[in-house]
DNA sequence: AAATAAATGAGAATAATTCTTATTTTTCTA
DNA sequence: TAGAAAAATAAGAATTATTCTCATTTATTT
């Protein structure tokens, strides 16, 4: 299946982008990001390809930073520091959510839960300087 | 102060309007909350003042839910649960998030860290009914 | 190799949010 | 209390991230 397929050359380009790389791109960026490799890619192929690989579940969104969506191909579990300055956003891979949170979260609401998402917001270290330098 | 002030009518209205709610409302569904009381209020108006509040840190915003943005008149630190089928948002505040790790988010940042926010998505009580119905 | 199906590019369309400007309301001041 | 200055609002235009359309290209199947 997979050695024969040339079709998916962009759809695996922009699973391949995203997952390499740390900086949590809006389909904006990783269009950018991708330029080099890709001159022709088109933004839309970028934006249907994201939706459809949020639909697969094969990566997350980070929801929207500054109006923007945000998103990651690493759908391990981990916790997010957005800088509200620069709309940088950070892994915090070491910090670990307590699992028995979910079966809580399953009695209090009587739903099905699905996924959690912990995220911290502040100034980065390096918006930090700025301020102090400023 | 307070008592001579006419000024901030609507305003007001909308702050204690998104404050006596429980449905994490958007601007606009704030706005036809609000329409029975001042039926002239204007959406722009509604938007401006949520900018507002967000920015003086007396509301918080809880990011977009199926692209459109949801508030919270409850500033104190709670979990919410985001129904992706309805887009219900339910409050979970019985559990807490450990506060040492602020601390430990600072140290790995190096920067400042303001507010933690951590949600579940699933799907709620209802929505989970219908499913089965259906 | 022809036919079918899927993916893409380009730009138009959509819709949430912000901005502009004229008007109204409130507050300040003399 | 009246007039001036400041703040808030209404209405609709403008902006912009995202989605949609459709013609074209590329891949797969028969």
């Amino acid at each position: 299946m997979e050695a024969k397929c040339k079709q998916f050359r962009k759809r695996n380009a922009i699973l391949s982008c995203l997952r390499s790389t740390d900086v949590h791109p809006s389909a904006e960026t990783l269009h950018e990001l991708l330029q080099p490799e890709y001159p022709d890619i088109s933004l839309a192929t970028v934006y249907r390809n994201l939706s459809l690989f949020k639909q697969q579940g094969i990566i997350q969104s980070l929801g929207t930073v500054g109006g923007i969506e945000r998103f990651d191909g690493n759908t391990q579990p981990h916790v997010h520091f957005v800088c509200t300055q620069c709309h940088a956003i950070l892994d915090l891979p070491q910090i670990a959510v307590p699992a028995q949170l979910r079966s809580t979260v399953e009695d209090a609401t009587g739903g099905t839960v699905g996924e959690c998402q912990l995220s911290f917001t502040g100034t980065c270290q390096s918006c930090c300087r700025k301020e102090k330098t400023a």
